[in-house]
DNA sequence: ACAACCTAACTGGTCTGACCACTTGACCAC
DNA sequence: GTGGTCAAGTGGTCAGACCAGTTAGGTTGT
């Protein structure tokens, strides 16, 4: 049984088949923002599908703020970069499979500015309050076998800090960043295994309370990978 | 006709209003993380509206990370600290007319913390090239008659260095906290009226290229009126 | 020619009722 | 216990209809 290696299967409904076409289309730029969309009734007839389905994926369009929708009118698309919200950016980074490259260096740069001031803020407000849940989860990291299984005890370990911080904003910001980086997780994995050594130092500043130590504790643990991914970055750029 | 103040009519769809009715028992934590909703249909019954609607509603909590929706099994409420995206900051921010002073002090830090970082990459990355936008939007900022208005062009100002630090992942939380923070925008303006001085000289180093100078000054612009605000939320605590 | 009006043909908004696919839990046989 | 079966309830999808608002083009009056 243990090397099996089952994981759930997907479920993707029809609406979530919809929602994604038309979510590419648009981030990858095949509509321009201001064009009309199809009407719904045409939508229907030329995805095969009922115009109730259709109407969902709209709906959730509409929220993402990828299109406007009038009575009336005809819907239209906006312009994502003055209207979406923060989990666009999973739609964003993997527009069309392939990553992109700008937006990853967005992320990584926003990561490197934004974690340190999280440890920071859960050394002074959560300190020895996280010491139990720090350390079981260092345990479990540093007994992972493969990389890919680390890389999800440092997620749990950074849901911890944020937990920590107590900003709901930073909270909720780092679960939109996390939805979008973890398609890419077994990928990057290997990479960000040398993240593992440097997370011991950053727990005990948290715990002992120390917010300036935590701060630069995080900034070491996340600059090495940072700067050897914007690298590679650049360089397949060109 | 200039004294008219006339605003676009709110034309709310029975679909935002389910959706507003359910995300806002969620957020004020009136059904609990892991409770299941009523069913669709029983949904539809009580609220007095067709299925397909309540199913519209269902849709948009779901891509919002408020619900979790599974075909055969009842719809369950998710814990949206968990895994709602930061586009819920609007909803947790005002959840029932009144302002949450936690979510409010939470929002300012993280304003604090990145406005002057958006600042110094747009100054190293844009530069001059805001040069001309920057001074026509601080013209009308001077220019603007009452507080509201002015605000309005704050938020334009901010929206330039936005684009000009060329980082999409600044540009979506910024997207997110605009829109949390514009309805507050009218109570708040008169508060926010100091910061219009300290725009011009932050709007120099960014336009000099100069991006130290753009990081503090921004921070000059910011830390101000941030702390005026947590010392009033701190107040309103007890 | 021009302006105002008006109508027809779109658009999205909502409803109804039906059927399918899936999950759950209870019951039953082994 | 274990596994099979089944009924009830849930979400998933569909079809077709009608309401409500927008838009464009034609009509009318001047």
């Amino acid at each position: 049984m243990s090397g099996m290696d089952l994981r759930t299967v997907s479920r993707r409904s029809v609406c979530d088949e919809v929602y994604d076409q038309l979510a590419g289309n648009i981030v990858r730029g095949e509509v321009a923002a201001g064009d009309s969309l199809l009407s719904e009734r045409r939508l229907a007839e030329v995805l095969g599908v009922s115009r109730p389905i259709v109407r969902e994926a709209l709906q959730r369009l509409a929220i993402a703020g990828l299109v406007e929708v009038r009575q009336g009118g005809s819907t239209t698309v906006r312009d994502y970069r003055r209207h979406a919200g923060l989990p666009v950016l999973a739609q964003l980074l993997l527009p069309a499979g392939s990553l992109d490259l700008g937006v990853a260096r967005s992320l990584l740069e926003a990561r490197l500015h934004i974690g340190p001031e999280v440890a920071s803020l859960a050394a002074s407000r959560a300190g020895a309050a996280l010491e139990r849940p720090l350390t079981e989860v260092l345990s479990q990291w540093d007994g992972a076998a493969d990389p890919v299984r680390q890389q999800w005890h440092a997620l749990e370990f950074w849901d911890l800090l944020v937990d920590g911080c107590g900003s709901i904003v930073y909270r909720l910001m780092y679960n939109s960043m996390r939805a979008a980086y973890e398609p890419l997780l077994a990928a990057l994995a290997p990479t960000m295994q040398g993240e593992t050594v440097s997370a011991r130092p950053l727990a005990a500043a948290v715990v002992a309370g120390n917010a300036t130590a935590a701060r630069s504790a995080a900034h070491d643990l996340l600059a090495p990978t940072t700067h050897v991914l914007l690298e590679a970055i650049s360089a397949l750029e060109g």
